[in-house]
DNA sequence: CCCCTCTGTGTAAACGATTACATATTCGGG
DNA sequence: CCCGAATATGTAATCGTTTACACAGAGGGG
């Protein structure tokens, strides 16, 4: 492995103008400079981070600590984190952790001097878990339940945008309003559940508890609880899904069961995945950022490494939009195209 | 921050005894050994990895290259990398890069030294750009054209794959059988084109070029596609889409087209997606273990590594498996369910 | 009783970079 | 002609580890 002193051996200059030239930091004649920057590039050095990082404490890597999920949310989010981190010239060091306590802590742990900051995505509720992280280093908590002035946070506007798709249905004149929920532990369920609340009260329509069925985000959770929905005596005409996927299992349920959507059952989600407007019919959602999210929560943690962690602490969150499609009924009204980098993107395989 | 020192200090013994203890190298006494761990857990002491991978020239990371993609694929294979890294003990440094070669190349200089070896993700054929490689490390080509005895690869059966669906599709009677192909640069496309012509030839199937449409992976190419395909004078009746996201756009476009699946087209993707057996009707695919090619993948690379590079490359395939749903009319014989582990697991979002 | 081995510990030299400080040269102004 | 500033470069300390080597004491075999 090539050294910066193999370099300087070979350009005979010493050790520290090689480091100025490469790092542009003092006066270098241009000669010397092209030298070097020949050498340099002829040998193909290339600096030592580790050596580098001991000396400047800095490892310009940030440290993304994801629960045990899958899916199109997970790969979207770690783009839009790449993506400002490179831009920033940070890498990402990338780890799934159990949500529990014991398990963020651990890997928050093994992270310790390799990174310069951590996201946090941990939508457990949990107790007090994330209160006491190890917090020597700048800590963003994405999609987790916000910890006031102690930890920067960033979320989604659940609550309001189930809210606002709830109260869309009840606008097409639905009165029983089935939920299929998150998990009990899940922050963002959570949160879209109270937003489902809130709407039915608004609407004057006293919730029943047979209206609000389990489950767990995935297709099979939400093909399970549109049949049990439709078994029950007073059947809803409408069912909200906590999200896509759940959405998409229970239209497959009503179209076995042989119940016409929308025309028998209206049917939406959350998140607005981009299968949504390819389901039969055409799945109305809740339409999510989610690369903006990951984007958001990268800049997020590089100001508060910008600022060694004594900035006043942030509590954003990225906005929803409804997105109505003919699942639940109304006319189509598509949005634009989504924006052409993606679409020109290759989903390879 | 509380370096080795500090925790020597405190427990009045030399730093070589922490380090002993803390790597369990030399032989040190059970009581010095029990009071070190006592004062290093107490001031929460974590070595700087800086520091050590400079001595010992190991980061005990690897650098995980991907293409700009997106969608399931990318986060099933990333969990399969994680979940044998961290068995291993190995973090996961990740990182998106245009396909071409001055991109490749680029990033992995950037990871060149906080890295031990690389999973480079191409499916850009692309000229001989990955030939040559700074390859100092070690690197497994995933997913990408298969370099001879230089670099260990690991691909998909994709040809096999396509050929056994496409039989399947004439065994059940089909004559007329279209395929929309994915990008002509993409590897794996041009693989599962490749199976495609096989079986034809192999059923004595002259190929039509009016049934072979272009594709790029995404729903919108498969909507488009089918479309043209419907307005052919001679219509097929069957149609082989490259991937399941151009399968499920192809549905949609026939559904809405009033053509029926399968009475008057039979449609097949490639994946077997999660999603697939939600579908209407559900999808008929190629079912990939995408986790254990992400498994397989670090695996081979972590075997580069303890031998230190030079061992006999190795060249592996991960099997595809013939998933038959309603999709291509035959009875739906449907798979045993999946692992629990990914039924339990939260698609959080 | 001596020597050898084994155990337990300390000392100090690496590892590869950055950077404060020192030094040498040049240049312009008084 | 001299002095100070500016420019260009080199020297060496430093970062936090690991580990080769040295050393001291204990125990056992001859």
């Amino acid at each position: 492995m090539v050294t910066i002193k193999d370099v300087a051996r070979e350009a005979k200059v010493s050790v520290a103008t090689v480091s100025r030239v490469l790092n542009g930091s003092g006066p270098v004649s241009d000669e010397t400079r092209r030298l070097i920057r020949e050498v340099a590039g002829r040998m193909r050095y290339v600096p030592h981070s580790g050596a580098r990082s001991l000396i400047t404490s800095k490892t310009e890597t940030l440290g993304v600590l994801l629960p045990d999920l899958y899916g199109e949310f997970f790969s979207e989010v770690i783009r839009g984190m790449d993506d400002t981190a490179q831009r920033n010239n940070f890498h990402l060091l990338i780890s799934r952790a159990y949500a529990d306590r014991h398990g963020i802590e651990t890997a928050i742990k093994a992270m310790r001097g390799r990174v310069d900051g951590v996201v946090v995505m941990s939508p457990d509720l949990d107790e007090k878990s994330l209160l006491n992280l190890p917090s020597t280093i700048p800590v963003v908590l994405l999609c987790s339940v916000p910890r006031g002035n102690e930890i920067d946070s960033l979320t989604i506007t659940n609550s309001r945008g189930a809210r606002e798709m709830v109260a869309h249905l009840v606008s097409l004149g639905h009165r029983r309003i089935a939920i299929i929920k998150g998990s009990a532990r899940n922050y963002d369920a959570a949160e879209r559940l109270r937003g489902y609340r809130m709407a039915l009260r608004e609407a004057g329509i006293t919730p029943d508890p047979y209206l609000e069925r389990e489950g767990d985000f995935t297709e099979a959770a939400g093909y399970a609880a549109a049949l049990k929905l439709l078994a029950l005596a007073d059947r809803p005409t409408a069912i909200f899904a906590a999200n896509d996927s759940m959405a998409i299992g229970a239209l497959s349920a009503l179209r076995e069961s042989g119940v016409e959507v929308p025309e028998e059952m209206a049917v939406a989600g959350f998140d607005d995945i981009p299968l949504a407007r390819y389901m039969d019919p055409p799945l109305s959602s809740v339409h999510v950022p989610i690369h903006e999210l990951g984007a958001k929560a990268v800049e997020l943690l590089l100001h508060g490494i910008t600022h060694k962690n004594d900035h006043t602490r942030r509590r954003e969150r990225v906005s929803t939009e409804l997105v109505i499609r003919r699942s639940t009924g109304a006319e189509p009204v598509e949005r634009p195209p989504p924006p052409t980098t993606l679409n020109k993107v290759m989903a390879a395989i």
